[in-house]
DNA sequence: CGGTATATATCGGTCAACGTAATCTACCTA
DNA sequence: TAGGTAGATTACGTTGACCGATATATACCG
């Protein structure tokens, strides 16, 4: 499962929502550093509903334009709290160990007030 | 950059290892739910080479054997941190909200003790 | 009348990941 | 001594998620 799915999941979580307003859902989740494409939304979704991760919750018809709500359903919540849990481990080990390094690359120093000088 | 890579950056990231070490390390990381195939494995390097965030350290032989090293540029640590702090972020937004929805699909139940039988 | 926002569908290309096999040496065991 | 395991890398073909582009249709605003 890669990182759009993940949002996907992630956005439907809150509760049902329709494919628009998962893209909304999954730019704001991530703060703008995602923005589904149309491509990659309805493929995963048309994906994780042929894995039942996600259901189709109802459909609607406004202004003439189908609108379609999707739900994640509980093996779609078990599945994102096991890869959320393994996400943040992962993370967390990887933070650790750039802690532990003599770090360079963030602009930061082991002598911030320049006490070495 | 998907999982794979994300823990061959961390394995990188306490000091120089040569492929195969990588490899075990990336087991430990993950607990043994991921395990690196050598195909995904070195083809992850290469890449990761090309695009400067590791770099060969140096290189033995080793009875008879090659035996590569490899080590985490400064560019491939701001880039892990970069996604690590992300990873983190995603997954607590998704832990978050799994907490508030009713949770029915790990086993968990709100009436622990039957309570209410 | 044209552009933007809402909303979904589909197609083809790309590239990371994956699986497997091949190769070679050292070492242990039967 | 033959065979299996562990270490270590290379090569190759396949799969599949993601992405860009395109199409369609309505409502609203300037």
């Amino acid at each position: 499962m890669q990182e759009p799915t993940f949002l996907i999941l992630t956005a439907l979580a809150a509760g049902p929502k329709h494919g628009y307003g998962v893209t909304q859902e999954v730019a704001e989740i991530s703060e703008g550093t995602v923005t589904l494409r149309a491509g990659t939304l309805y493929g995963a979704l048309d994906r994780l509903v042929e894995q039942e991760l996600v259901a189709v919750d109802r459909q609607e018809v406004v202004d003439g334009r189908l609108r379609r709500y999707y739900r994640l359903t509980d093996a779609g919540a078990g599945k994102l709290a096991e890869r959320a849990r393994r996400l943040r481990k992962h993370a967390e080990v990887a933070e650790s160990r750039l802690q532990a390094r003599p770090n360079l690359a963030l602009g930061f120093t082991a002598d911030p007030f320049g006490a070495c000088a």
